[in-house]
DNA sequence: TCATTATATGAATAAATATTCAAACCTGGT
DNA sequence: ACCAGGTTTGAATATTTATTCATATAATGA
């Protein structure tokens, strides 16, 4: 492993706390209704100092986003492997996900509903680091439900269609919970989708 | 019924060009990423006049957007009451939903992944009125879906549950469509959801 | 035809805000 | 204590774009 030094340990620090108020921010008001000078308010820097770590405005935006994907991803692929069968893994798959978007709903609200304003004249380097982290994530569900064919559980010939589904099914779930903000925990609603997932 | 002159009818049919030009530009765009020119030369309008008909770029934003959805609201409406049962019911309201996202795919961008992202400083009127359309959408599905518990074709006490998981999957089944561009009609799509939803 | 009113135009204005950069400030070594 | 590099700062700059409005154009009717 690499051997950092304090001074490498403090400037990721500092950047850390640049990303986490970006995400408090973006969350909020979205991309574009945020500005920089907010975001150097919010994490205690001068607006020159955000420039130090990242070049623009969309940088740091991508960069807490695809930051946040990664920790998604990592969460669920090393959680899915604790497991075995198609029930189990969809079990854990359906939580590990409700419960990351209940602890990053900053995060949620923006992926799932700002992904496409961002097009146009967009740095598309990030752009399509950010996308590709997409499909491996619907990847490694889809791969759960094929299991879930091969076991008999689920019928043949539908893994894209059942896999879109449940995704589909867990962001408006997340999305009603988020905006409107339910008393219970997201995550009481797994079992819900599993089973109307199951039958 | 109103009697209109022509000059009330020239009137509306350049309103409505306004309309379909800003329909387009801002879907292919988002809202902040149109600009009040790109809609104007689009129209084939000075800026000045789109300025004649909406009072800003919001204005013209929302009416667009509640334009539209009243005009899914009354094809769902009337197609529905034509049928009887829960399951015919629930094969017209998802057929009409492809549908009608098939036909005005730029409108179902816009909406499903931006409504969020206009908050803060906006319009609070055209916001709110946009949002109570929404409503009555999802009042209008479960009503459907509570015909179906009584019916005994969906289990009881889900009601808002299977609403949700409807309109999700629905949506997301959209959304692929439309990033994708499948050869196939969206439509295609309405039957395996309806199994789906029904087992 | 001409005068009056209504409508359309787009250059000029105003406001917002991303980005830069010269100056101030630290930090660690001597 | 002092200096040289590195770091932070935020006022000044540059850009973008929504909105206005004086002017031009068209329509109407006497």
């Amino acid at each position: 492993m690499e051997k950092v030094g304090r001074k490498e340990r403090e400037y990721q620090m500092r950047r850390e706390e640049i990303l986490q108020a970006a995400e408090k921010i973006f969350a909020k008001n979205g991309f574009h209704n945020s500005t920089v000078a907010e975001i150097a308010k919010e994490s205690e820097f001068a607006i020159g100092t955000l420039y130090q770590f990242f070049t623009n405005k969309e940088e740091l935006y991508y960069t807490m986003m695809i930051e946040k994907f990664d920790l998604l991803y990592q969460t669920l692929q090393s959680e899915v492997g604790k497991n075995s069968g198609c029930r189990e893994k969809l079990n854990c798959v359906v939580g590990v996900i409700l419960s990351f978007i209940e602890q990053h709903s900053d995060f949620f609200k923006i992926f799932t509903w700002e992904l496409n304003v961002l097009n146009s004249n967009m740095n598309n380097q990030l752009q399509d680091q950010l996308i590709s982290k997409h499909f491996a994530y619907i990847t490694l569900i889809s791969d759960v439900i094929t299991e879930g064919v091969k076991e008999g559980l689920l019928k043949e010939g539908h893994v894209d269609d059942l896999s879109t589904a449940l995704v589909g099914m867990m962001n408006i779930f997340a999305f009603n919970w988020i905006y409107n903000r339910q008393e219970v925990s997201l995550k009481t609603k797994a079992p819900t989708i599993v089973n109307l997932f199951l039958n």
